[in-house]
RNA sequence: GGCAGCGUAGCUCAGAGGCCAGAGCGGGGGACUCAUAAGCCCUUGGUCGCAGGUUCGAAUCCUGCCGCUGCCA
């Protein structure tokens, strides 16, 4: 019975590039699940995009003396160009800049204003009178109220690190022109959420499946209670408010972005040429799942659940399976001291299967996890290239040597053989079941478990002595490896699609991996193999030196 | 400051009341040679953050403290 799969996923900021938090946290998850499910013959659609508006894009802009469109294009050419090279498989990856996105966001704020769930009230807030605009958070400074940092921004303190509002702030300045602002009425509207609190509490205490982070924080959250937020802003850049009088006015990016889900699912039923088509992942029996970094739940958990049941008609999240955030050499990630190891970077010079493999063994999903050059090379020696890359470099290289090329016949499969085959079955099995409830890491182990007991099977089978005195023993052996190789290439393929897709060629298919399911399939007798190459290069320890100094050199030049 | 998660072998991480607390890597030893000097076997190594408590029994539950992370004010 096939199934329906809906996957959102993280919006990633435009205003610069991608880190391998953002790829530990969401892409990759993501990208295996979607993987897993079209290989299980399940219908999916993986939608994400570019989320292009608020201040720090305008920030960005300003800085480089460019316009937020020129930000903004360039930084989405960039994450198409990393999804494609890193093989995250998007259905689409659109923009929150697109037409399409306005007129959903329109739809959804006009009909939530309609049944009262949005709401106009007045707010006080920092005017410039010499630029004549009411000034957003960021561009206020004054002094911080709790540390006294004279340089405090309206949004946070980078002294103290403590949020704040402009208000707080002493002696408030224009960030623009040093003129002193005045406090304003502004109009502003706002989402009613304390009228979903009672309907989220039973809804979120049903989800028992959820994992325990997200879980536990969003009951916590409801606990203290849902307060309204602001949804529309005092800026220029972003969707614009559909009621007569807002013109100066923005819709506030975390209330649009999340509609993005939406937007873009109607966008790719669009391109498809069925306009009406996303409704068969949106509505019905489907299951919607939410790829996010920890510090993004309630938006997920909580806001967009409350949007869309204020809309009325569409699913709620089936789950979100927030992952924890990547350290990098024990350190938390800064793109603004810019200590952080990008990807763009890191697809110039390494293996995508490489990153898809140490991020997956180690991947957060119940704790930070932390990456490290040192580790990364590590991994990809002693694991990646020396338990699964040599298991079948090996084994493909005895039979094409002995065997002419080709897939020996079994003559008769001995009960280690069959012990093996057994396992490599409840392989499939167990991998099935961990990566279907989103335990991405223990499903990755269990598939490298079974590379090694091929490994030790091997070994004790002795096919390279076996193949001097008996030749039958030594087809049964490579035979019964090819078929434990053949399924490690399905269980692994959602990690490591390129390698798999190699593997299967190696093996002599034709076709894709996905095309060929989620099934042991063991290559018949007689299948003509492909000259072996090994699947994957050892890394010189070297490169622990190299990246180590270009980090440090980094931090030394912030960007 | 409030809330949540986490603190387990040299390193990276599993385990969530009861078989001597686990895996991979590293360290030490061994047999082998098909393979990217990879693989295999044996072995080393932990008062499970600290202090109390509940229990016949606690890494696992409760309380307090310390440290890390995130969210909120």
């Amino acid at each position: 019975m096939s199934e329906r799969i809906f996957i959102g996923v993280a919006w990633p900021y435009a205003n610069g590039s991608l880190h391998l938090g953002q790829i530990a946290g969401a892409y990759l998850p993501a990208d295996i699940f979607a993987r897993y499910h079209r290989t299980k013959r399940n219908e999916v659609l993986m939608v994400s995009g570019s989320d292009q508006h608020g201040t720090p894009v305008t920030l960005r802009a300003e800085k480089e003396g460019r316009s937020p469109g020129e930000v903004v294009a360039h930084y989405h050419q960039e994450f198409l160009d990393c999804w494609e090279k890193l093989g995250i498989s998007f259905d689409l990856f659109t923009a929150t800049g697109t037409r399409n996105h306005a007129q959903v966001v329109h739809d959804i704020f006009l009909t939530l204003l309609n049944k009262g769930y949005i709401y106009k009230d007045k707010m006080v807030l920092p005017y410039c009178p010499s630029c004549r605009r009411f000034l957003p958070d960021r561009y206020v400074e004054g002094t911080c109220p709790y540390c006294g940092n004279p340089k405090a921004r309206g949004d946070q303190c980078d002294e103290c690190g403590k949020p704040l509002n402009p208000v707080d702030l002493i002696d408030l300045s224009c960030g623009i022109c040093r003129s002193t602002p005045e406090l304003r009425d502004s109009e502003h509207f706002f989402l009613r959420l304390s009228a979903f609190a009672e309907r989220l509490k039973p809804w979120v205490q049903e989800q028992s499946h959820w994992r325990q982070n997200a879980r536990n924080f969003t009951i916590g959250y409801l606990a203290e209670g849902l307060r309204d937020r602001a949804i529309t802003r005092d800026i220029e850049w972003g969707i614009t408010v559909p009621v007569p009088g807002f013109e100066e006015k923005r819709i506030y990016v975390w209330f649009e972005a999340v509609i993005g889900y939406l937007s873009a699912s109607k966008e790719w039923a669009e391109s498809c040429g069925e306009s009406e088509r996303w409704r068969h992942f949106w509505q019905g029996d489907v299951k919607s799942y939410y790829f996010i970094g920890k510090d993004n739940i309630i938006f997920h958990t909580l806001i967009w659940p409350a949007m869309l049941l204020g809309y009325d008609g569409l699913n709620l999240p089936y789950d979100v399976p927030a992952n924890e955030f990547l350290t990098l050499r024990g350190k938390q990630l800064s793109t603004s001291r810019n200590w952080a190891v990008w990807l763009p970077d890191y697809l110039q010079r390494y293996h995508p299967d490489a990153l898809r493999y140490i991020l997956s063994i180690n991947m957060p999903e119940t704790n930070d996890a932390d990456f490290s050059w040192q580790e990364f090379v590590r991994r990809n020696n002693d694991e990646l290239v020396a338990t699964y890359g040599n298991l079948v470099h090996r084994v493909l290289t005895i039979a094409y040597r002995n065997f002419d090329g080709r897939v020996p016949a079994a003559s008769e499969v001995d009960a280690e053989s069959k012990t093996l085959l057994r396992k490599a079955e409840a392989t499939l099995h167990t991998v099935d079941s961990l990566l279907y409830g989103c335990h991405f890491r223990e499903a990755m182990r269990e598939a490298m478990a079974l590379a090694q007991e091929a490994n030790r099977y091997l070994d004790s089978k002795a096919p390279w002595k076996a193949i001097k005195e008996d030749r039958d023993s030594a087809a049964t052996a490579i035979s019964t490896a090819l078929g434990v190789i053949c399924s490690l290439k399905t269980v692994l393929y959602p990690f490591l699609p390129f390698s798999s897709e190699k593997l299967h060629r190696l093996l002599g298919f034709e076709g894709s991996v996905e095309e060929a399911g989620w099934a042991m399939s063991v290559p018949a007798a007689g299948q003509r193999l492909s000259s072996p190459e090994p699947l994957f290069a050892k890394l010189d320890d070297q490169v622990v030196d190299e990246e180590n100094s270009r980090l440090e050199q980094s931090v030394l030049t912030p960007g």
